[in-house]
Formats: structure tokens, sequence, C-alpha cells
DNA sequence: AAGATTGTTGCTTA
DNA sequence: TTAAGCAACAATCT
């Protein structure tokens, strides 16, 4: 579940902790997370340095010093851990080793997540192919609207698609839904002027509030110090389905499926 | 103990 | 071209 605001989250974390210091090992686990042939892995990384960190969308990028990057996707149980002390656990797949002894774990239970080193074109690639990133400035709400444009999508889908806006998954989507008092399962056609402009601010509101609570913590996602994210406490009805209604009191908080994907949504509060 | 869960990709169908 | 639905990937919890 790391969404935009846990990939933000861990790459604050790593930041000024990784940049700049010498790899000097590098312990592949578990092949298959790695998407290079993993001894080439071990030989671009080894000697190299991350000279800046970067993220769009859920992807974290860390830019190498030979103008290579090291990506992450963190897939659904996705971590990366920053230590001194040895942290290797049983779902640790990959040991970056840092000269001052400091270490980086990318620990992942379910196998979904992976980690990559791409020369610049691949990644600009990949960015391209991505939508917008929803917390960046040229995301304006006339963005939005042309996002949107002629669609009759379903609002759910269309905000989990990341080749429209990068960044949101199954927490955030019902979350922005709720805060815009719309129905996840409306087509996004029959939105009101409005309607577009109420959701286009909460997108916004709610991402930058989880970002600034360190993301949601309901299953296993952790920062890169392996505390929780507080924005836990911020839900309203993502898993609140047998609970009272925040905004109204009333227990009708309900959990249907929409675009494949588990959602909840107040009954009484969202139109 | 089967079903739910989560993100992404790719295939099929309309 | 657009969109929906579904399977697949894997492990864990209920």
């Amino acid at each position: 579940m790391p969404e935009l605001p846990e990939v933000e989250t861990i790459r604050r974390g790593i930041e000024k902790k990784i940049i700049n210091k010498k790899i000097i090992g590098i312990e592949v686990v578990r092949k298959e997370s790695v998407k290079n042939n993993s001894i080439q892995f071990a030989k671009e990384l080894i000697n190299n340095f991350i000279i800046d960190t970067q993220r769009k969308g859920k992807l974290l990028i860390m830019e190498l010093k030979n103008k290579k990057n090291l990506i992450a996707r963190l897939g659904m149980t996705g971590q990366l851990i920053y230590s001194a002390e040895n942290q290797k656990r049983k779902h640790t797949r990959i040991i970056i080793y840092f000269k001052d002894r400091t270490k980086l774990y990318f620990n992942d239970i379910r196998l979904f997540g992976y980690m990559k080193i791409i020369a610049e074109k691949e990644l600009n690639d990949i960015k391209a192919k991505m939508g917008i990133d929803p917390v960046e400035k040229n995301f304006t709400a006339n963005k939005f609207k042309q996002i949107i444009g002629k669609r009759k999508r379903i609002l759910k889908s269309l905000l989990l698609d990341q080749k429209l806006i990068a960044g949101i998954g199954n927490i955030y989507a019902d979350e922005i839904c709720f805060e815009a008092k719309l129905i996840p399962a409306r087509k996004v056609n029959t939105l009101s002027g409005k309607e577009i402009k109420k959701l286009y601010n909460s997108i916004i509101k709610i991402l930058r509030l989880a970002i600034n609570n360190r993301g949601t913590s309901f299953s296993n996602y952790v920062d890169s110090n392996g505390k929780k994210g507080n924005f836990s406490n911020f839900l309203k009805v993502y898993q609140k389905e047998k609970e009272y209604c925040r905004n109204c009191k009333n227990r009708s908080i309900k959990k249907i499926t929409v675009a494949g994907r588990s959602t909840r949504y107040c009954a009484s509060c969202q139109k």
C-alpha cells in the first residue's frame, strides 16, 4: 500500500542519509527482486554514489553518479529501511552497504516490488508513460479538467489510473471521494463543474495532509526508520465500514466493489 | 479453509 | 480510441 504519500515519506527519510555515501557492497538475497542481472546490478552500484532522489507517483528514483538511475517499485508490501544496525529479516530481498557502515534494506513480503538500474532514456520513457504527479505545481485545476475531458469513466477508476494521475491507490482514492462528497462509482461525465473543482481540491488536500502525517499504516507500511505513518488516524472511510460516519454520525459507510477494488463510501454524505 | 487484500500489467471483450 | 473486466503475480490474515 505504499501510495504517493508513503513513497514521498520514504524518499524524504532516505534523502539526506544516503546521498553522496559510497556504496561498498550489494547483497541480492533474492535475485528476482532485481530486474537486472544481479551480478551486473551489484557491479554498477559498488563504488558508485546516489547523488539525488526523486519521486514520480509511486515510483522512487535514486540518481547515480554515472547518470544511471536506481529505481524502486515498492509494489504492495515493499519497504526501504535505513539503519546502522543489522536489520536483515525474513523478507529482506536486497541490501545496499555504504562505506560508513550504514545499510539500506529493501524488504518485500509479497514480492511485487523490485529494484532496477536504468539509463536516463529508459527513465524518461517510464516517466512519460505515467500521468501527472498530483502534488506537483503543474497539476492545476485546468489540467485536471483536461484529464477528465470527455471521458465517461467511473470516478474511482480514473483516480486509480496511473497513466492519467500517478500516485493514488485504493486508500486515498476512497478518502479523496469522501472529502469531495462524491460516490466513487459515479461516471466522471456526470460531474458538474463545481464537483470537479471540489474533487481537484480534495485530491491535493488529502495527499498533502497524508504526506504531512507521514503516510498511512494499516498493515505493513513503515517509513525508512521503521516507523508507522500517522494518517491512519485521519482515515474517514477506508476500513471504516463497521463504524459510524465521522461526518453525519450515521451507520452509513458502505463497502462495495468499484473498478474491481473494495471501496468504502458514506451513502448519506456522498452523492 | 476459502476468500479478501493490495499494485501493476497484460489480455480479452465491447 | 476508450473503457471495463478479469487473470496473474505471492503471501498473509481472517
